[in-house]
DNA sequence: CGGTCGCTAAACACGA
DNA sequence: CTCGTGTTTAGCGACC
C-alpha cells in the first residue's frame, strides 16, 4: 500500500520496519500490528497528492517562479549590456519583442547566418565544430519540448478557463490565465536568453570570436554563479512536468541544459550531451547539486553514493562488490527517469530541511556554550566529541553542514519545570533512538527526567503513533505531574495524562495502569498528598534527583556529564543524539504535514542516524571515566526521609548547580500546597 | 556471575 | 459485589 509511486524505491518496506524496530520499544507485536496505521496511511496519502496527481500543477507554479527570477536576471542583464549586443544578440532581437506566439517558439538555435558567420571565421576546430553542434541540438531538443508542454498547458489553462467560466469567476480568471501564459513566455525568454550566454560562453571557450568592443563581461558571472542553480531548479521543474504528462522520460534535453550551462569545459560538456548516463558526473551534479558536484572525480573509486560496497541511493543499498559494478548499477538503476527526478526532489528537500535543522541547532549550540560557559567556567568545547559529532554529521545526509557545526539538546537550558534540564533531552533522545533492546533502560538511567520540551518536541509523534515512549513509567508519572498547573495530580488524572499525550497508553490499560500505580507506590519521589477532594500525587523532585546517581552509577556517559570537569563532552555527545532524534521528528511531521516525500527519505535517514549513534554510544562508553562515587550514596527504602539536597553535592556539581535552587523552589511549590510535607 | 533496575503480573487490602 | 486505588511481592530480561 506505501509502495506507491516512487516509494518503491525511496522508500523500502524492509528499511521501514527498520525504522519502527528502532521506535517500538516491544519490536514484535505493536510494531507489526500498528505501524502502518498512522504513519503510513498519512505518508502514502501525500505521497500520493504531491508526487502523482498534480504534478502538473507544481510545475507550473514553480516554474512561474522560476521564470519570473529569470527574468528579473534577465531584465538585470540587460540593463548592463545596456544595448550593447552582439551580431547575434542583434539577430534574435525581434524574436525578444514578438508577442507571445506559438512561432516565437522555433528553435532559436544559431541562425544560419550565425553558422555561416561562424564557419567564416575559422577559429573552430572539428572538435569544435561538433561541439558547438551538439549544444545547438541539445537545446533545440529543450525548446521543443518546453513548446510542447507550452501547447498542453494553454490547453489545459483554457480548459480551467472554460470550467471556471462556468463558476462565474471569468474576469479574474481570465487574468491569471493571461499571467500564467504571460509567465511561461517569460520563460521562454529566458530561455532564449540562456541561448545568448550559451553562445557567449562558446565566446569564451574561443569558439566564437567576439566582436571587438563588446563587453561580455556581465554574462560572465552570471552564466558561473546563477546559472547552475536556477537552471538545476529549471531543469527540475521541466523534468517533472516532462515526466509527468508522458512518462517516456527521456530527458536528455533537461540534462543537457543543466550541463550546458553548469560546465563551462567544452569536452566535459560533450561528453554529458552525447550521454547523459555515460558518465556518473552527471548524475553527481544533478542529483545532489549542492555537494562538491566534482569532489569525486579527484577519487575516481570514491562517490558520494557509494560506500561499503553498498549504493547508497536513497532507499536502494543495492550491494555492488566493486566501484565499476556500482557505477553499472548506478547508470541502470538510477538513470534519469520520472523516479530518479523525484528522488532527487525528495533529496534536496530532506537536505534543505536538514540544513534548516542545523540551523537551529547552531543557534541553540550557541546559546548552550554561551550559557554552560558562563556557569561552569572550565569547560573549553570538548574537542573530541565535537569531532565525533561533526564526522557523524558529516558521514549521514547533512554533510553540507560545516565540521565544526553541531548539534545541541532540544530543549531550552531555562525550562521552567524541570530543573535539570541538560539531562532530559539526552535521555529522550538517546532512548528514542537507540530503543531495540537498550529501550528504556537508557532513558532511565540517565533517569533523565523528560523535559517538557522533550515531550513537546515529539508529542505529536507519540500521540499519533503507538510507539512506546522511551521512558521510564516513573519518569512519565513525573512530567504529568509536573505539567499540570497544581504540580498534582490525581492517578485518573495520571492516567488520562498518559492516555492523551501517548497513543500506546490507549490500550492495553489494565497493564500500563498498574504498572503506574506500582510505580507510584515503590518510588518514593512520588508523594501521595491527602486532599480534600481526594488524595493526590506529586513528585519529591530532590527524591526524584537522589534516585539519579545510583540509576547512573553504571552509566559513564551519565557520571561524565555530572561532572563538571567533564560538564561539556556528554551535552554535547548527548545533544548530538538529541538533535540527531529531534531531527527523526521534524522529518516525520514534516512529511506528515505536506512535505509529502520527505517521510521517505527521513526514514532512511534515521536509519542512518541511528547508525551513527550507535556510533556514537560505543565511542562514548570507551572513553568514559571511572564511575561515580556517588553510587555508594543511596537512598533507603524509606518514604520518610528527610530530604537531604546535601546528598546530591560533591562530584555531581553540574548537577547540583544547576539543581540546587530550581530544587527548592520545588520545595516552595511544595510548601505552597496546603497538606504536602506533613502529610501522614 | 551476581547485583541492580525497570517492567509486568498478580495478590491483597481498603473504601466508595 | 464491583470498581478504583494503593501496596507489595515475584519473576523476568537487560545491563553492568
Amino acid at each position: 500500500m506505501f509502495q506507491c509511486v516512487f516509494s518503491s524505491s525511496v522508500l523500502q518496506p524492509h528499511s521501514t520496519s527498520c525504522l519502527f524496530k528502532h521506535l517500538f520499544y516491544h519490536s514484535a507485536t505493536p510494531a507489526s500490528q500498528k505501524q502502518p496505521e498512522p504513519i503510513y496511511s498519512k505518508k502514502t496519502e501525500i505521497q500520493r497528492q504531491t508526487v502523482r496527481a498534480p504534478f502538473a500543477k507544481l510545475f507550473i507554479f514553480s516554474a512561474l517562479q522560476v521564470a519570473r527570477q529569470l527574468l528579473l536576471q534577465q531584465q538585470q542583464q540587460q540593463q548592463q549590456v545596456s544595448g550593447l549586443k552582439s551580431p547575434k544578440r542583434n539577430d534574435k532581437q525581434p524574436a525578444l519583442q514578438v508577442p507571445v506566439s506559438v512561432a516565437m517558439m522555433t528553435p532559436q538555435v544559431i541562425t544560419p547566418q550565425q553558422m555561416q558567420q561562424i564557419l567564416q571565421q575559422q577559429v573552430l576546430s572539428p572538435q569544435q565544430l561538433q561541439v558547438l553542434l551538439q549544444q545547438q541540438q541539445a537545446l533545440m531538443l529543450q525548446q521543443q519540448q518546453l513548446q510542447e508542454f507550452y501547447k498542453k498547458q494553454q490547453e489545459q489553462l483554457q480548459l480551467q478557463l472554460l470550467q471556471q467560466q462556468h463558476a462565474g469567476k471569468q474576469p479574474k480568471e481570465q487574468q491569471q490565465v493571461a499571467t500564467q501564459q504571460l509567465a511561461f513566455q517569460q520563460q521562454l525568454l529566458q530561455m532564449q536568453q540562456l541561448q545568448q550566454q550559451h553562445l557567449l560562453s562558446l565566446q569564451r571557450q574561443g569558439l566564437l570570436t567576439i566582436q571587438p568592443g563588446q563587453p561580455a563581461l556581465p554574462l560572465q558571472p552570471l552564466a558561473q554563479g546563477m546559472i547552475p542553480t536556477e537552471l538545476q531548479q529549471l531543469w527540475k521543474e521541466v523534468t517533472s512536468a516532462h515526466t509527468a504528462e508522458e512518462t517516456t522520460g527521456n530527458n536528455h534535453s533537461s540534462l543537457d541544459l543543466t550541463t550546458t550551462c553548469v560546465s563551462s569545459s567544452a569536452p566535459s560538456k560533450t561528453s554529458l550531451i552525447m550521454n547523459p548516463h555515460a558518465s556518473t558526473n552527471g548524475q553527481l551534479s544533478v542529483h545532489t547539486p549542492k555537494r562538491e558536484s566534482l569532489s569525486h572525480e579527484e577519487h575516481p573509486h570514491s562517490h558520494p553514493l557509494y560506500g561499503h560496497g553498498v549504493c547508497k541511493w536513497p532507499g536502494c543499498e543495492a550491494v555492488c562488490e566493486d566501484f565499476q559494478s556500482f557505477l553499472k548499477h548506478l547508470n541502470s538503476e538510477h538513470a534519469l527517469d520520472d523516479r530518479s527526478t523525484a528522488q532527487c526532489r525528495v533529496q534536496m528537500q530532506v537536505v534543505q530541511q536538514l540544513e534548516l535543522q542545523l540551523a537551529k541547532d547552531k543557534e541553540r549550540l550557541q546559546a548552550m556554550m554561551t550559557h554552560l560557559h558562563v556557569k561552569s567556567t572550565e569547560p573549553k568545547a570538548a574537542p573530541q566529541p565535537l569531532n565525533l559529532v561533526s564526522s557523524v554529521t558529516l558521514s549521514k545526509s547533512a554533510s553540507e553542514a560545516s565540521p565544526q557545526s553541531l548539534p545541541h539538546t532540544p530543549t531550552t537550558p531555562t525550562a521552567p519545570l524541570t530543573p535539570v534540564t541538560q539531562g532530559p533531552s539526552v535521555i529522550t533522545t538517546t532512548s528514542m533512538h537507540t530503543v531495540g533492546p537498550i529501550r528504556r533502560r537508557y532513558s532511565d538511567k540517565y533517569n533523565v527526567p523528560i523535559s517538557s520540551a522533550d515531550i513537546a518536541q515529539n508529542q505529536e509523534f507519540y500521540k499519533n503513533a503507538e510507539v512506546r515512549p522511551p521512558f521510564t513509567y516513573a519518569s512519565l508519572i513525573r512530567q504529568a505531574i509536573l505539567e499540570s498547573p497544581e504540580k498534582q495530580l490525581t492517578l485518573n488524572e495520571i492516567y488520562n495524562w498518559f492516555t492523551r499525550m501517548f497513543a500506546y497508553f490507549r490500550r492495553n490499560a489494565a497493564t500500563w495502569k498498574n504498572a503506574v500505580r506500582h510505580n507510584l507506590s515503590l518510588h518514593k519521589c512520588f508523594v501521595r498528598v491527602e486532599n480534600v477532594k481526594g488524595a493526590v500525587w506529586t513528585v519529591d523532585e530532590v527524591e526524584f534527583q537522589k534516585r539519579r546517581p545510583q540509576k547512573i552509577s553504571g552509566n559513564p556517559s551519565l557520571i561524565k556529564n555530572m561532572q563538571s570537569s567533564h560538564a561539556y563532552c556528554t551535552p554535547l555527545n548527548a545533544a548530538l543524539q538529541a538533535s540527531m532524534a529531534e531531527n527523526s521528528i521534524p522529518l516525520y511531521t514534516t512529511a506528515s504535514m505536506g512535505n509529502p516525500t520527505l517521510g521517505n527519505l527521513a526514514s532512511a535517514i534515521r536509519e542512518e542516524l541511528n547508525g551513527a549513534m550507535e556510533h556514537t554510544n560505543s565511542n562514548e562508553s570507551d572513553s568514559s571515566p571511572g564511575r561515580s562515587p556517588m553510587q555508594a550514596v543511596h537512598p533507603v527504602h524509606v518514604k520518610e526521609e528527610p530530604l537531604d539536597p546535601e546528598e546530591a553535592e560533591g562530584p555531581l556539581s553540574l548537577v547540583t548547580t544547576a539543581n540546587h535552587s530550581p530544587d527548592f523552589d520545588h520545595d516552595r511549590d511544595y510548601e505552597d500546597e496546603p497538606v504536602n510535607e506533613d502529610m501522614e
